[in-house]
DNA sequence: CAGCTACTGAGACTCAGTCTCGACAAGATC
DNA sequence: GATCTTGTCGAGACTGAGTCTCAGTAGCTG
């Protein structure tokens, strides 16, 4: 169980209010290791009896998501998932077995993004990186059945 | 109206048959300005009465992106969208105005990649970079009503 | 503690994408 | 050209993610 403390803090700032279903959200994206979907915690929330709706979960993603708590990631296979992470602006390397993702600044993709504007004359004004691949200790573990 | 036939000649070649309907979405992905959705194929094809089938429009865009001929992009709205391009390993810039997209190689991406792989000690398998802005065209001309 | 209003849960709804199935047609063989 | 095999087809049912609506509720502010 991690702490949702951050997500709280964060959520009190700004001009959102902090709600008991925000708040047993916050917990629910705190408890995930890994990527996560809307339909995890949906599915969470509906284990543990924590009587939140679906809809309330979808909307706390995109509040959650506004305030870069949460960022929404696609998954090479097409699916759409989050990863909670620091609000600042930076990518993700995602590992494919087990889901757990690091952030990654971006630094040398700044001058790859400006090489782009130069060669095709297009002002970029927002981009998305994503990395996958296997972390650390998955290259170490062997493989699953 | 673009030509069609890389397409038709690239299904040729592989295993798949060369089909009417496969003619048909060939030509529709063809005439395509930009990036576009599976919606907007089957829009197009129900308008000029193609008698194509929803599924078969499905269908198609998988063997065609299987073939490397169309690629699946995200937007940053969340929506999927396809582009057509060469069969070989690149990224895309994308007009958020008017939807044209541009090929751009991997170049100074692959010195990131490398970059990042030794800094968190993650197996990089995949990665995708898309780039939004706005093209030349659309710089010049005045923003939309 | 009262009042305003953002937020909530339930459930209907929408829409992209998939699956199934009987019919059909592309291409190989003769 | 006739026949055969099998990949592909269209229609439409189905699934599941995400949205919308609405009446009721609970956070904040004063």
């Amino acid at each position: 169980m991690v702490d949702p403390t951050p997500i709280l803090t964060a959520l009190d700032r700004s001009d959102y209010r902090v709600t008991e279903a925000r708040r047993v959200v916050a917990q629910l994206v705190a408890d995930q290791s890994g990527h996560f979907s809307a339909a995890d915690l949906v599915a969470a929330a509906t284990t543990r009896r924590l009587g939140i709706g679906r809809a309330t979960i979808f909307r706390t993603l995109d509040v959650l998501a506004e305030l870069d708590l949460v960022e929404r990631i696609d998954l090479p296979s097409g699916e759409h998932a989050y990863v909670a992470c620091e609000p600042s602006h930076h990518h993700h390397v995602v590992c494919s077995r087990c889901g757990h993702s690091h952030d990654i600044d971006d630094a040398g993709l700044r001058a790859v993004v400006r090489d782009v504007a130069r060669r095709t004359g297009y002002r970029i004004d927002d981009h998305r990186l994503e990395l996958f691949g296997l972390c650390p200790d998955c290259q170490r573990s062997p493989a699953p059945a």
